[in-house]
DNA sequence: AATATAGTTCAACATATATTGAATTATATT
DNA sequence: AATATAATTCAATATATGTTGAACTATATT
C-alpha cells in the first residue's frame, strides 16, 4: 500500500486512498458496462452475461470487485434463492460523485508558483519587495 | 479493444471508451498524487519528484500517461528549455467532470425490471393486462 | 433420490503495466 | 571544448489482474 506522505504538505480535498480504490475498480471496460446495465435496473448474473456476451463466472468475478468497494449490493430471491440480484448502492454512488467532483473540480486549478527553474531564482525576491 | 456491443440496446449517456481510458490513467495512486500537485500549480518534473519521493524517470512515465489522455499539458521554459512545466488541461478536466457526473448520476438508477428469475414468469403478463 | 439450475470458487494462464537502473538527448554553464 | 543539468527513453523485471475451464455449492424440480 502506498504511503500518501505528501498529504501532510499537500492535503487533497478527499480521501485519496478510497477514491483510487474505487476508480481502479471502475476503470475496466467490462465492469463499466456491467455498471451501466445495473444503473438500468438489470440485476441477475444471467441477464448481465447474456447482454454482454460474457460467461457467468467472469460476471461473478467483476461483480465481486464492484461489491468489494461498496458500489454494488447483493440480494437473493425470496422465492427461489438460486437467483441473485445485484443493484447499485446509491449512497456509495453519491459519495463517489461528491468525492470525484471535489477532487477534479476545475476551480481547484492554481496558477504556476515557480519553486524551480530559472524564474524561481528571480521571483521570490520580487515578491518580498512587492509585499513591503 | 473491447466491442461496446451493448451500446445498441443499452446506450450509455457518455463515450464509455474515452471515460474508461481516462479513469484507467487516473486510477493509479502515484498518478493521482501527481495530479493533485498539478492542481496546486506545481509543474516541473523535479519538484514533483521531490515532493513525492519518486525518481524523475518514473515521474516522466506517469506524466506521459496523463498527457496521452489529454489531461495534462506540457511547456518548455522560454529562458532555459531544459526545464519542462506541466499543467492541468482545464478543458479536458471539465469534459471529464461532465462525463463522470452524467454517467454516475444517482438519478439514473432505475428500479429492477425482472426479465429473469421466478418473478419474470409472472409480471410480464400482469403488465400486459394492466396496459389494456 | 436423482437431476437440473444459478451462481461461485479455484488454479492455471495470459496480459498489461508499474518499477528499476542504465543509456541517451538536449540545452546550459564553466 | 568539456562538464553539468533536466528530463526522457529503453530494456529488463516485478507485480497485479483479467480470463479460462473445471470443480464445487446450494437450492429447486422431477
Amino acid at each position: 500500500m502506498l504511503n500518501y506522505i505528501s498529504e501532510e504538505t499537500h492535503p487533497a480535498p478527499v480521501n485519496l486512498e478510497l477514491l483510487t480504490e474505487r476508480l481502479k475498480v471502475l476503470a475496466e471496460p467490462k465492469r463499466l458496462l456491467i455498471f451501466n446495465l445495473l444503473m438500468e435496473g438489470v440485476q441477475c448474473n444471467c441477464e448481465l452475461g447474456d447482454s454482454l456476451q460474457i460467461p457467468p463466472n467472469l460476471i461473478s468475478h467483476h461483480l465481486s470487485k464492484l461489491r468489494a468497494v461498496g458500489l454494488v449490493n447483493v440480494e437473493r430471491d425470496a422465492v427461489d434463492s438460486r437467483w441473485v440480484y445485484y443493484s447499485i448502492n446509491r449512497a456509495a454512488l453519491e459519495e463517489l460523485n461528491a468525492a470525484f467532483g471535489a477532487f477534479f473540480d476545475p476551480n481547484r486549478i492554481q496558477p504556476r508558483q515557480p519553486k524551480c527553474g530559472p524564474q524561481a531564482l528571480v521571483i521570490p525576491s520580487e515578491i518580498s519587495v512587492a509585499k513591503k
